[in-house]
Order: C-alpha cells, then structure tokens, then sequence
DNA sequence: GACTGTATGTCAGGATGCTGACGTGGAGCA
DNA sequence: TGCTCCACGTCAGCATCCTGACATACAGTC
C-alpha cells in the first residue's frame, strides 16, 4: 500500500494547530491585566467547577504534569487566591480550594475568557458550533484510542 | 449587557486545546523514532515545500520566535539535514535549503505524521473534513482580526 | 502482620521557547 | 548624499514545563 505524504494546505492538524496558537494568544492578552497565565486560569477554573480536588488531579485536567501544577498552585496560592491544609486530612492528597479573592478573580478572568471565546466564534454560522465540537471530540477518541500514558 | 462565564463542558476552546494536546502527542511519539521533534518535523516540511526561505520566514511559518528558530536550525544543520551558506548572499537573510538526507528523512516523517493524521480522522465521517477545517479557519480567522505582532 | 500496587507530593536537572536588546544590511524618500 | 524605517541574525537572561527519581500513605491480597 502507497503511503501519502502530508499536504501542508488541505492539513486538518495545522488547522489545529494554528487554531490552538491563535486562541492562547488571544487569551493571555485577555488575561494579562488580570495578571493571570493562560495555565492559571484553566487551573482556578476547575478548582471553581471542582472544589476541593488534589493538586495531581488537577493537574490531569490542564495537561500538566503535577510537578508543573505544583509550581502553578504555589503561585496562587502566594497570591491568597486559594486554600490547601497543611497536612493531608487523608492519604497524601492536599484539597485545594479557592479563597474569596480568589472566587472574584476568577469570575472576572472567566468573564473576559468567554469574551474571547464568543469573538472566536462570531465568525461562525450558529448551527456550526456543535458540530464543530463534536467533530473535535471525535478527532480526540480516536488519537486517544490506544489510552493515555500516565492518566 | 450581562456577560456570560466560560461552561467548561461546552467550551469550544477547550476542545481545541484538547485536539491539539492530543494530536502534538501522538506526533511526538510517531516522530520519536526518527529522531525529531514536532518542531523540527515542521521546520523541514516548510523548508521542503519552500526552499531557500529565511530562518525568520521559517519561524512565522512555524509559528515560533526566529530566536527559536535558530537553535531549531543548528540542530539540523548539525546532523547534516540542510545547509546554509556561509554569508549571506543578499541582505541578511541566510536561504536554508535541505540536503538530501534532510530529503530523505522528510518523506519518511512526512508519511508517519500522514499516518497520524489518518487515524486521527478515522473516527470523523468522511464529509466532514472539509467543514471542520472551515470551522477552524473561520475561527482564527475571527481572532487574528485586529493583527498579529511581530508576523 | 507483611507484601505489592497505586497514587500523591517533592526534589533535582535539563530541554525548550520566550522577551529584550543590539548591530547590520537594504529599501524608500527628501 | 543623508536620513529613516524595517527585516534579519544574534547574544543574554528568564520562564515554563518536562523527565527521572525518591519517600510516603492507602487499598488490596495472602
């Protein structure tokens, strides 16, 4: 069987990538009068959606290690915008939380972020959004297929 | 006007994010045993495409600073993948071209990376590889709008 | 009770990419 | 000619995230 080569126009994974790319930009320059990464905010977001989760597992939900969530938290967690015990009610996980502060930013940061989304998706027909969602969800199944290392 | 927050399950950015993660690592494993990055995957493919290019133009094609792009470059260049002339022939700018064996490991990275991308579609009904790569275009088409610095 | 497997937090080191700044070469214009 | 503006290459410093390794805590089994 003849293997073909990548066609740089017609590729699905540059569309990809230059989507990828264009969107962290737009959110970092969103973010920045937050002084907020794009990271920190994925990460104060799903602490808000999920309070009280270890620090390993958030770092699964941003595609991070959680050597590198480590750092991040620390981060936050200097600026007091969220909370961890210091010794581990059970196991070894350490809760994290969201402070006060920490609730306002991100409510503010997730205000900004979906108004970056929206202008994203502005030049997009209505009905086009679900199944611009849905393909990508099945482009993912099916590159994750053969399961996910470290997960 | 009220402004919505991010809903983490509908975000299009993150499902973006998450294709990309997941497309970047499957390529990462398929180039793992040629000995290339993804970067430098991208590199040779614009410079098989585009021979003569600058270090710069190559940069913005790959979507890093030309500052990465010449540490990029010396990687290659070192394991005699491409060459540069000594001075400049006009202006500044030093044309890269590949050399054969740069050539020859392009079309097997070319055809690994395809192969990537197959499976990727797999799970993608065959009508809508088209319209995704509109969608996505139309989205960094969206965010992109007001210019792009240092491009 | 002892052992194994898994998950978490942590430390050390390195790879990669970025921002900022500088010098140089060419194009455009008065 | 002299000046300005821009693009390219390059150096230095820094941030981010990674891999690798280690110790600890719980669940399961025997």
């Amino acid at each position: 069987m003849e293997q073909e080569r990548v066609e740089v126009e017609s590729s699905i994974g540059l569309a990809i990538k230059q989507a990828s790319v264009a969107l962290r930009g737009a959110m970092e320059a969103a973010l920045r009068p937050l002084a907020l990464t794009v990271s920190q905010y994925a990460c104060l977001e799903q602490l808000g959606q999920r309070p009280g989760i270890s620090a390993s597992e958030l770092a699964r939900s941003v595609f991070v290690t959680r050597q590198s969530m480590q750092t991040l938290l620390q981060g936050l967690l200097d600026r007091g915008l969220l909370t961890r015990p210091d010794s581990p009610p059970a196991g070894r996980a350490l809760p994290a939380e969201l402070t006060e502060a920490g609730a306002a930013l991100l409510d503010q940061a997730s205000r900004v972020v979906a108004q970056v989304e929206r202008r994203m998706l502005a030049g997009l027909p209505s009905g086009h959004l679900d199944r611009l969602r849905a393909d990508l969800a099945a482009c993912v199944a099916a590159l994750v297929d053969p399961g996910v290392p470290d997960a």
